[in-house]
DNA sequence: CTCTTTTTTTCGAGCCTCGAAAAAATAGTG
DNA sequence: CACTATTTTTTCGAGGCTCGAAAAAAAGAG
């Protein structure tokens, strides 16, 4: 069971509130951190002249007097960007990128390289991270703050914990320690996490107004994946990072899917799957292992142009889609949905489809909740998603629990 | 977003915590709540002495002095039965059953009675519920402590603020607003909520080492129904109560369901679905409105006896659960299993179809975490369910709350 | 009867948040 | 340009809460 609340925890959680406040709202003044915590005026001045002693907060100076009220003017508080910096890594099929970022979530230096991934050993794929990061760590040793973490967002499952890849379609190894061998090399706690819950991670932060408590983030690509946030919350598995949408069966004993199994909706919906299906109208051939963009619009715009194999493709994509959503659906209830990735540039042609399947079940009730949005470039989202999943581990976790003004590992500037 | 911590939030939390502590563990001593707390003996004297005082806790007297160590003997606190006392109801098909009980968890008095309510208008409804209730309290008015809470428990799907009855198959009424109307009348917190949700939360009070943090506990009756906790949580939709696995689809425009659609695993593995495959051979049959628990023990019999259609209806349930399952597993992972009700007495001819589906989806990866366990009897695990609602409400909102000496119940006492 | 051991209570110290009042900083006003 | 009104931010004392240490309480052991 849950542990008491000692005293210290809540001056703790009060930090992080208030670091949390400057991180949502664009340069909120120490008033309006009031107003959105609850807290009294004189625990967020306390709090906030602590933070900025330390190095974590600023006075934004420089920035417009934008009230023109009377009265003495509000002072906007930002993140201090030298207060540290984090590193996002995006490793994909034959891809890997990284960037160095700051505290305030600018992007500070950045590299991407391809890899044969599946063709590679597990060992090597983590020291091409590690010989990534440490260059990028070179090129800028002397300005930004100290490196606090490390976030890896990866196609396919991992653990729980978030230490392990356990299962990937880039590669045939499984089990791989991507977090223990990295925290060896750099001494900075790091995660790897599934890109599909970065992504919607970043879905929050791009736009809070729509992607708020309860949302869907399904990325349509070679596979099909999923970000799931419910009840504010990021959705995970027990054991796994969870949320395999595509895995879920849409057919018991159906097309054979890319995991060795059958009926999968990634079997139908899938890049893989489409294609086979226009191409060869064989469910039960063999996935290819890799499709172009272009291949996957080129059969969009057959689709789109007559009748024929490739619209009856995206049919059945979007008829497993739809009863997969159903189904999840009949468990926590109809949520906004964005589809990411280029298969979303192909979403109008499932659509249709899409909404009938969700028509015929439990989800169809609420069918007014339901929206879509489409955002066909996931890269980018994967690698904001890790940058944000990174920033506030180091706000909530770091940052908010350095009490006493002890603050080790920046260099002498706060205590005042 | 969430609120900051202010101080009065401390106390209230914590005295929250020493409740839920005496409740989980048997009469634990001052000593064993500080340690599965983690506060410091000083807050747990304090907070339990004040407890004392205002009549929520007491010191058990009579027990038995089981340490025999030397030593001071540690004395058991428990929780004072007349501090207050809960009304559990339990709604269902054809029937309606209250009970009054104490706050340490006994029952007082309960009451069962038959209705026809699919005949029964939704204000004939509430007010056989509201009819029993008063007889209830009128019959122990004198002893106990006074009602703060009724909780309701009913076949059907609530609103996610657990106020009102969506839909249920038990009437042809819709949006029966129970906790508005029953709080009208007895000026009481009043919530209903979907009776699968209460029996997984019994059979975390029953067995908290097998049910623990992630369970599912599946209703085999006429309809299928789920109670599903993850992460220590109770799963519920953004909604509505959610988590209705009879109405994820197993076959897209499959067999007829009771609901209206078509291939729900309701309409494979219900009842009504299992009769009429067994019967009539023919999927697209109207359901049957009712079937008694006999007519399944006998068809269970038959299927036992000899190779048929009787043995092939269960076949076909078994194996539309068990891909169920493993579209579920596919979001968040295997966790043991719960089958209660009269289904679960011919689980043994499922069994081996829900695991061979089950081997067949990605749920079938960690199949080591599976394991079924059967309760033929859901009514006493409705009621107990209920029961726990209502009574961890009034621990942690309303005694928890009560800060600052003013206890209106129990006389002036602590403030030292 | 005294000593040892364990539990529970008491007491002062140290934090934390809060409200009220003071200080700071600006726009309006004549 | 001095003064006033207004709004934000800081300061300060009060009140609460938890903690650790020490004291008190309540047994069994010898």
């Amino acid at each position: 069971m849950s542990v008491g609340i000692r005293h210290d925890d809540l001056r703790r959680r009060n930090r992080a509130m208030v670091i949390s406040a400057v991180r949502r709202a664009s340069q909120p003044s120490r008033t309006e951190i009031a107003a959105t915590t609850g807290l009294s005026h004189s625990t967020i001045s306390t709090i906030s002249s602590d933070l900025i002693a330390e190095g974590i907060l600023a006075e934004a100076k420089g920035s417009e007097p934008v009230s023109m009220k009377r009265g003495r003017p509000q002072v906007a508080l930002t993140l201090e960007p030298r207060a540290a910096s984090i590193v996002a890594v995006v490793l994909s099929l034959n891809s890997l990128s990284a960037a160095i970022i700051d505290y305030a979530g600018n992007t500070i230096v950045e590299d991407t390289r391809r890899l044969v991934t599946q063709r590679m050993p597990a060992e090597a794929l983590i020291d091409e991270c590690i010989a990534m990061i440490r260059r990028l760590i070179e090129g800028v040793a002397t300005s930004g703050g100290p490196v606090l973490r490390i976030a890896i967002a990866v196609q396919g499952i991992t653990d729980s914990g978030s230490r392990k890849l356990l299962w990937s379609p880039i590669t045939r190894h499984d089990d791989i320690p991507f977090a223990d061998r990295l925290e060896q090399e750099f001494g900075v706690p790091v995660t790897v996490e599934n890109d599909c819950n970065m992504i919607a991670e970043a879905l929050r932060w791009r736009d809070p107004v729509r992607y708020r408590d309860d949302f869907i983030a399904i990325l349509l690509s070679h596979g099909i994946g999923m970000g799931l946030v419910i009840k504010g919350e990021l959705f995970t598995g027990t054991q796994s990072s969870g949320a395999e949408f595509g895995h879920m069966i849409h057919r018991p004993n159906g097309a054979l899917c890319r995991c060795g199994r059958r009926g999968c909706i990634e079997a139908y919906a899938g890049n893989y799957a489409i294609w086979r299906n226009a191409k060869l109208g064989d469910e039960n051939a063999e996935p290819l292992a890799d499709l172009s963009d272009d291949d996957i619009t080129a059969l969009a715009d057959a689709a789109r142009d007559h009748d024929g194999p490739e619209r009856e493709a995206f049919r059945k994509a979007g008829e497993a889609i739809g009863f997969g959503l159903g189904s999840m659906f009949a468990l926590f209830d109809p949520a906004p949905l964005a589809f990411v990735g280029v298969g979303a540039t192909a979403f109008d042609l499932m659509e249709p489809h899409v909404l009938s399947a969700i028509a015929k079940t439990a989800g169809g009730l609420h069918s007014k909740a339901i929206s879509f949005d489409t955002e066909p470039n996931e890269v980018p989202l994967k690698r904001e998603g890790a940058m944000m999943r990174a920033l506030l581990h180091v706000d909530q976790e770091i940052f908010a629990a350095r009490l006493g003004g002890a603050t080790p590992a920046s260099a002498g500037k706060n205590v005042a």
